[in-house]
DNA sequence: TGCCCGACTTAAACCCAGTA
DNA sequence: TACTGGGTTTAAGTCGGGCA
């Protein structure tokens, strides 16, 4: 096993990140990714120990994304996507990326459950080197926008549920402060509301993640979800939802107008899964 | 002015080493 | 020896400066 930490220690990993509220999905990402148990205390995953922490401390969580720091202010929502990604050079058999899954999802024009993809890699910034990243993909069914934070890493690879709700949570909150602009900048109606949405691919340790939750494995993690939701509903985003394809990383190519494309269409046919928490 | 190239940025993917 | 956290590299984009 690598290192592991008490829970002294990472309580004051998690002091050592407040300070900038919107940054904390971003250094926080290490412990946030943390797979393993609490020092000491073999039954506590570190997300389950960090969410009791946030519980404890929420009125942080209630500051992000209220200051809209280096938000998109001028520039437009819309960089006008064309489903295409430069990898000159790169292996010939193109490989599943996070990256390249998003373009493709936003490809295909497909209706999904949670809905069907305008764009993906929205920036939130106005400038370079501000901090704050981009939205994976975004998504609209009916008046309904998803922000959706997209993992696939395996469990060797961290990437846990948490980290995912972390970002969603920061960048729903944020775009939510440019509601108008946004609105503006895609063309969409005025009545839209804004959900948070994490989605997966049932193999990944994300998904392992949500099968915890709704089982009851995670329980201070689904207390702090739901208390998120309920100060989400006060500035009208909607609550949560967590979604999985039910497969295994599909294969992906590019076409003759170098757009990436599912190498078999009947992967927009897979089940997917909702995983209902509350 | 337009364009080419290199530096920088963010997040993801990969690889390694230490420990239970 | 398998696991997992730390550190490094890669991926892809964006920006800015130099130069024709």
């Amino acid at each position: 096993m690598g290192k592991k930490y008490s829970k002294k220690e990472v309580r004051s990993k998690w002091n050592d990140i407040t300070e900038e509220p919107n940054l904390i999905y971003r250094n926080g990402e290490k412990i946030f990714n943390y797979s393993g148990f609490v020092k000491g205390h073999p039954a506590l995953r570190y997300f389950e120990y960090i969410s009791k922490i946030m519980l404890e401390d929420f009125d942080v969580l209630k500051r992000i994304g209220e200051t809209p720091g280096n938000l998109r202010k001028d520039k437009s929502f819309d960089m006008d996507h064309e489903g295409t990604l430069d990898i000159s050079g790169k292996d010939e058999d193109l490989k599943i990326t996070e990256r390249r899954l998003a373009v493709a999802l936003y490809n295909s024009s497909h209706h999904f459950r949670f809905g069907k993809i305008f764009d993906y890699e929205t920036p939130l910034k106005e400038k370079e080197a501000s901090g704050i990243g981009e939205i994976d993909l975004l998504s609209k069914r009916n008046e309904e926008v998803g922000i959706i934070e997209l993992k696939i890493g395996k469990s060797q690879k961290g990437e846990t549920l948490f980290r995912a709700l972390m970002e969603a949570y920061t960048f729903t909150k944020l775009i939510n402060k440019r509601k108008e602009k946004f609105i503006k900048d895609f063309g969409l109606k005025n009545e839209i509301s804004f959900r948070p949405i994490v989605l997966t691919l049932t193999d990944s340790f994300c998904a392992e993640n949500m099968h915890m939750l709704v089982n009851g494995n995670a329980p201070n993690l689904k207390d702090l979800i739901i208390k998120m939701n309920a100060h989400l509903a006060k500035i009208e985003i909607l609550p949560f939802e967590f979604y999985a394809f039910d497969s295994e990383n599909p294969a992906l190519k590019q076409d003759e107008q170098g757009k990436i494309i599912f190498e078999n269409s009947k992967f927009l046919e897979v089940r997917v899964m909702e995983y209902d928490y509350r």
